[in-house]
DNA sequence: GCTGTATCTAACCATCAGGTTAGCTAACCA
DNA sequence: TGGTTAGCTAACCTGATGGTTAGATACAGC
């Protein structure tokens, strides 16, 4: 089965050289050669690491001469970032730590008021 | 080079079953045979991905009796949130397809105003 | 101590991911 | 027309990932 969006998109962006490119393209677009040259990497690589941003939605391609030049398109990352902000409940109090510790003094026997 | 906390976290959640297991987890903790339940899957299989969800903190493991349960830690998913949160500025609107033709616009020469 | 239940580890397998080099194509320029 | 530059594909390699089955371990209860 092929993988969902969110997926996707998740996949794509927990690479670090794909995140620092699509850091790079907030700047605005830039050309592959570009794109390679902060990393010590072939093209091809660089290549490949793209491939997944397009396939992924993230990013689109251009064509101006013979640079094929590359744009950021966030929004698959809305997705993606609106699943995470789910847990947003959890990380900022420890209250599942508090509402599970409730839970269980609620559901136990009187014997294990001892602890 | 081992992987940096951001992109151990991503790919913990860019799995469709890891992601299903920790919105399991939002109920309250769960044994593994409980976690597996959904699905079709071996229990190792489960263990395997209860392994890599602990490996990126997302998930924390208790003891009681012959059970493991396991909890939810929606720490690491944080910093997560927040590298993606960078984007949201690019998402709602087209403002940067808008701010990229301004800038070619800006820096374009008196010939490329027959386009 | 024996039995059943929950969990983990080990070994194995297939597929995927991320990199390489070599070689191709397309566009610009002289 | 030929050279240079940008980018891509193909073939290959290695290590990680996601699954399996079989067997080990730990604990509860009789």
């Amino acid at each position: 089965m092929q993988p969902d969006q969110v997926s996707l998109t998740l996949s794509a962006i927990a690479d670090p050289t794909r995140r620092a490119i699509l850091m790079r393209l907030m700047d605005g677009e830039a050309s592959v050669k570009e794109l390679a040259a902060p990393f010590e990497m072939s093209i091809p690589a660089i290549c490949k690491h793209l491939k997944v941003l397009e396939g992924a939605g993230l990013i689109s391609r251009g064509r101006k001469a013979q640079l094929r030049p590359c744009r950021l398109e966030a929004q698959p990352l809305r997705e993606a970032y609106s699943w995470i902000e789910e847990f947003s409940k959890f990380w900022d109090t420890n209250l599942n730590r508090l509402d599970g510790l409730l839970e269980r003094l609620q559901s136990a026997d009187p014997a294990a008021k001892k602890n």
